[in-house]
DNA sequence: AAATATTATCTGTATCTACATATATTTACA
DNA sequence: TGTAAATATATGTAGATACAGATAATATTT
């Protein structure tokens, strides 16, 4: 649907006032999407982005600054964050021998069943970008890499 | 910079995962940009949004739920937002005399001249956004609408 | 008209978020 | 070596958010 619709306002100043509402609507509309396939999982969105990244890690351990620097919401707080799903029994945490300020994060058999529990789930997910072709995808992608500067 | 740099992950699984992700990534991107546009004058994106659609509206009241429906994060306590734009004294609650289950909602003077005083800054957050042409702009603006179906 | 359903808003609660600051450890360098 | 600076993580706090449910007024049905 047009934003327009969306947001019940007629006009914009020009182009880009519009595109930077768009932007947040539709940013806003994926983030609702994700909430809702998580829940019946007890996670949210950046509880599941955190064990993607450690899924991602395979067995190596991977500090919380780094965790950080790969999530797409850089909030920060990823310490509680990763308190959270510590005591969900999702992942371990222990102390870099190497250097002792850092935290050693590892995902452990559980939370990597949950990641993929998850992800059986995204099919649905995904019907709702299905209006557009890859190619019209490959341009979208294109065109945000470069609204970003 | 390419949505794989800035969260440093080098493959997605296909183009739509990898839209997704970036559009995630973009609109908390112009989040944080607003925020730090609107923190000088003490306001949150929502409460600016909102005191932006009571601009729209001049002199006419409307109600909480009218807000909600043009808001871009239709989120759920209006209610309280509104508190907060009461307490600040930029906009005035009343009831509907015909309707007394209705909160009318109008904006004043201290709100407006707020409005305005933070729409001034709106060129050196637009600076952000400089690098797409405006032919572009449009066409992301209508790639963007597709996505949504 | 009384009972029921619907609508509009508000409130309670738990959790999340942002920001500032604290703590602990390591690094740099005088 | 000893002290200051930098780094990595954690914590305190105020406020924001999501969700469920409460309250009040109006509309609909019987």
């Amino acid at each position: 649907m047009e934003i327009e619709k969306e947001i019940m306002q007629e006009r914009f100043k020009d182009e880009y006032h519009k595109l930077m509402v768009n932007q947040l609507f539709t940013g806003k509309w994926i983030t609702n999407l994700i909430a809702k396939q998580l829940k019946p999982f007890g996670l949210t969105n950046q509880q599941y982005n955190v064990l993607r990244i450690l899924r991602g890690q395979g067995k190596n351990y991977i500090s919380v600054n780094s965790i950080s620097d790969r999530m797409i919401d850089k909030m920060s707080n990823v310490s509680r964050l990763i308190d959270k799903l510590v005591d969900k029994k999702l992942v371990e945490r222990r102390v870099n021998k190497v250097d002792r300020r850092q935290a050693d994060i590892l995902i452990n058999a559980k939370g990597l069943e949950l990641v993929n529990a998850v992800e059986r789930t995204e099919d649905e997910l995904k019907s709702n970008f299905k209006s557009l072709t890859e190619t019209e995808a490959v341009q979208l992608n294109r065109l945000l890499d470069n609204l970003r500067g």
